[in-house]
DNA sequence: CAGCACATTTAGGTATGCCAAAATAAGGTG
DNA sequence: CACCTTATTTTGGCATACCTAAATGTGCTG
């Protein structure tokens, strides 16, 4: 597989993210550019071009998808960033809400060997600091099942699998609270606002609705 | 400091390697161009824009020569480019013919934050795996004195300080032949051609010239 | 000091990837 | 079904950084 540039490996991967997200409908455009911070028409401009690269199928108006093709070139990228993640928090210790941005820019400037490289010497980690799935090299992904800790109700009971890595503070809050990977929390009590009170290993807790949303757990 | 393009990084780094080669005559357009693998016309462009940035003085015709702001601009990206060499060395075992293509694309993408955990990490090393000196952060270089293996004559003695990273195959060569960083040779016998005998503590060797103008030693 | 060889710059052009402003398509509403 | 809002694309431009071909400067040699 020859090698894209930067902006094309952002795109496929804001487009494989989305796409997730999205539960199979195609992408929009607005919604890619607004994603990745540029203009509607910068994006329209880059879809053509992905599209003549067989990368996705574009159609005007209509939104986009992954080939493929185009697929497993964002679990490529997927891949360098999360391995990164994990090797940065566990060779250098830096602390899981700095990984993400420091990953996202050596993503691009990684080779496969050295890709590979790492994964052995981490003995081929399953998942990032954030509890994120580290995509194989023949581009399959173990989609952990879960759910949001917003959508338990009083009294159930969940295992935090997975935390959002998109918003930094969010991942320092819980670090102050002594919430980690792994816990199990008890809801307590819903607020209005979707602000939620939980029992942690490390006491309890209220979290905002924009902390519950970025955890997802399993019962 | 603000932050310079890719390119810009790599002009300044290879006028600052030129300009030590050179004994501090100007470096021209050309032996630029064919150092960065750059037609001269591009190079050109570019020199026109680094003077725009104060980055280097370059007097068409001339030849061009680092500012002191385009000095400390190429000692970070040196800073860089052998810490990263010595981290990956160090960290993942890579062996030292491969350190420096990794770091040459890494270096780029590498942030100071991240660059001082690693220095960190490493406990401040003074040089890289061949034995190049690691500017600090504010723009110190202790260069090593020494001189060519070459310039031996029959009889002379000279331990191993530095190896040019410039030629993989060359590095290849000496780990095949037993030969490391530190090592105390002995010239036996000069050869036509620049081809030289030495009597290393792995035993005794032949060295093309291409091998002997790659090692520097201190005697 | 004329001419030549070579180094270097100028001129003109390509490919990426971004933007703002203007035009157009899609989809819901009266 | 015409209209209006919103999403999207088209148009025209800009910046970076590269190239080839043509013009020009430099410095050496006869």
């Amino acid at each position: 597989m020859r090698s894209f540039s930067p902006a094309v490996e952002d795109y496929l991967k804001a487009i494989y993210r989305l796409q997730g997200e999205a539960g199979g409908d195609p992408v929009t455009t607005n919604a890619l550019g607004g994603w990745l911070g540029v203009t509607a028409p910068s994006a329209t401009g880059m879809l053509k071009k992905l599209d003549d690269l067989r990368l996705v199928s574009y159609v005007p108006y209509r939104g986009v998808r992954l080939t493929e093709a185009g697929r497993r070139a964002a679990l490529s990228v997927v891949r360098r960033h999360r391995l990164l993640e994990a090797f940065l928090a566990e060779t250098l210790g830096l602390p899981w809400d700095q990984v993400h941005d420091e990953a996202e820019m050596l993503e691009h400037a990684l080779s496969p060997r050295l890709c590979e490289v790492i994964a052995a010497r981490l003995g081929d980690p399953r998942t990032d600091p954030h509890g994120d799935p580290i995509p194989t090299p023949d581009g399959r992904v173990a989609e952990t099942p879960g759910q949001d800790l917003g959508s338990l109700r009083p009294g159930q009971r969940g295992r935090v699998t997975r935390v959002s890595d998109r918003d930094p503070a969010v991942l320092r809050f819980l670090t102050a609270r002594g919430i980690a990977l792994g816990d199990v929390l008890e809801v307590k009590q819903i607020r209005s606002g979707g602000a939620v009170t939980v029992q942690a290993p490390s006491g309890t807790h209220l979290l905002s609705s924009a902390v519950t949303a970025a955890i997802r757990v399993q019962t």
